[in-house]
DNA sequence: TCAATATGAATGAATG
DNA sequence: CATTCATTCATATTGA
C-alpha cells in the first residue's frame, strides 16, 4: 500500500544555513558536483566503469575533490544512478519506439499515401517532424476505425472479457455524456 | 540577459535542461501534452494511482500516444511531479495548520488549560509538526547507525577531508586544446 | 515586455 | 539493482 516508509526527512537547513565549516562556501545539503566533477565521471563511465570497488572509488573521490567538495558516497550514488537511469532509458526507448512504430504503421495503413506533398521531409529519423506526425495523430479522426483496424477495434472495444487477462490493456468507454474518447480502464491499472 | 537575480550562480554547465540523449523531441523542445492526455492521466490520478510500475506506464503511454506524441518518460514524469506536488501542497497546508494550532495553543493556554482534543496524534503519518522533528534531527549525532549499515560506513563516513593531499595525484595533461585543469589519468581507475 | 507561476525534466540520496 | 522521494533546474505559459 501506500505505507510512507518512515525514512527520508530531507533535514536540509535553508539556504546558506549552518552546514558549519565549510571554507569552500559549500552549500548545506546535497552534493552540487562540478561541471568537471562531471566531466570526469561521465568519461569514467564512458570508458566502461560501471560500478566501481571501494577502492577505486576512494580514489576517484579523493581525486575529485580538488576540484570542489566531495565524498566517496557521492561518487557511489553517481554511479548508482547513472548506471540505473541509462538502463532505465534504454528500456523505456525501445519500447516507446516499438510503439512508434505500430502507430506509424497503423497511420501509414489508414492514410494509404495521402502525404505525398510536403514530402521533402528529411527522412534522417522520425523525431525530426515531430510536429506532423503530432498533427497527423490529432486530425486523425477518432471514428474512422473501420474493420481495418481489428487490433485497435479491440482494444477499444467495451468488451469485458479481459477481466484477469493482464495481458490485454482495453479501453472502457466511460459514460460517455460528452466525451469525444475512450478512457482507459482504470480496474486494470491497479492489478 | 538572463541575469537571476536572486538565485544566480548557476555556474553549471548544461546540467538538467539539456537537450540530449535521446529525449522527448531530440530537439530541446519538451513535452507538451495534449488535453486529452492531461485528462487521461489526472482522471488515472484521481482515481488513486500514484506510482504506476513500468509496465503500467508504457500502457499508458502507449494508449496517450494515441492523442499525441508521448514517451514513456513523460508518463512517468507526471505521475512523479503530480504525486510530489500534491504532496508538497498538502505539506505546506500540514505546516500551516500547525502553525496555526500553535497560535491557538498558546492563546487557549493564556486562556485555560483546555487542549483535550487534538491530543491524540494521528500515526497515520510522521510528517505532522515538521519543524520539530527537523530540529531534533538536525542535533541529532547522526553517529548512530547500527552495525548493520556497516559496508555503508566504511565506505560513506570515512573521508571527504580533502586536504592537500595532492601528493598521490596522478595527473595526465591531456594534450587538450583548452583544458585548464589537469585531468585524471584513467589508467590507475581501471587496475 | 517582464514578472510570477505552472510544470516538464533531471538528479542527488536513499531504501529494500 | 529497482524503485522512490525531495529538491532543483529550465522553460512554457500567463498576467499585469
Amino acid at each position: 500500500m501506500d505505507e510512507y516508509t518512515a525514512s527520508g526527512f530531507c533535514i536540509r537547513a535553508s539556504r546558506g544555513g549552518g552546514c558549519g565549516g565549510g571554507g569552500t562556501g559549500t552549500k548545506c545539503g546535497r552534493w552540487n558536483p562540478t561541471s568537471e566533477q562531471v566531466k570526469v565521471l561521465t568519461e569514467l563511465f564512458r570508458s566502461g566503469l560501471r560500478t566501481p570497488s571501494t577502492d577505486q572509488i576512494q580514489k576517484i573521490s579523493s581525486q575529485l575533490s580538488f576540484y570542489g567538495k566531495i565524498e566517496s558516497k557521492n561518487v557511489f550514488y553517481w554511479f548508482q544512478n547513472h548506471k540505473a537511469r541509462e538502463r532505465q532509458k534504454r528500456r523505456r526507448v525501445l519500447v516507446d519506439d516499438a510503439n512508434e512504430i505500430m502507430h506509424l504503421h497503423h497511420m501509414t495503413n489508414n492514410l494509404s499515401s495521402t502525404k505525398h506533398f510536403g514530402e521533402e521531409k528529411n527522412p534522417v529519423s522520425e523525431t525530426i517532424d515531430d510536429q506532423r506526425v503530432i498533427e497527423t495523430l490529432q486530425l486523425f479522426p477518432l471514428n474512422s476505425l473501420n474493420d481495418a483496424d481489428s487490433e485497435k477495434l479491440r482494444l477499444f472495444s467495451t468488451d469485458h472479457n479481459c477481466k484477469e487477462n493482464n495481458a490485454s490493456f482495453t479501453y472502457n468507454i466511460m459514460g460517455s455524456t460528452e466525451m469525444d474518447h475512450p478512457t482507459l480502464d482504470l480496474r486494470l491499472s491497479f492489478v
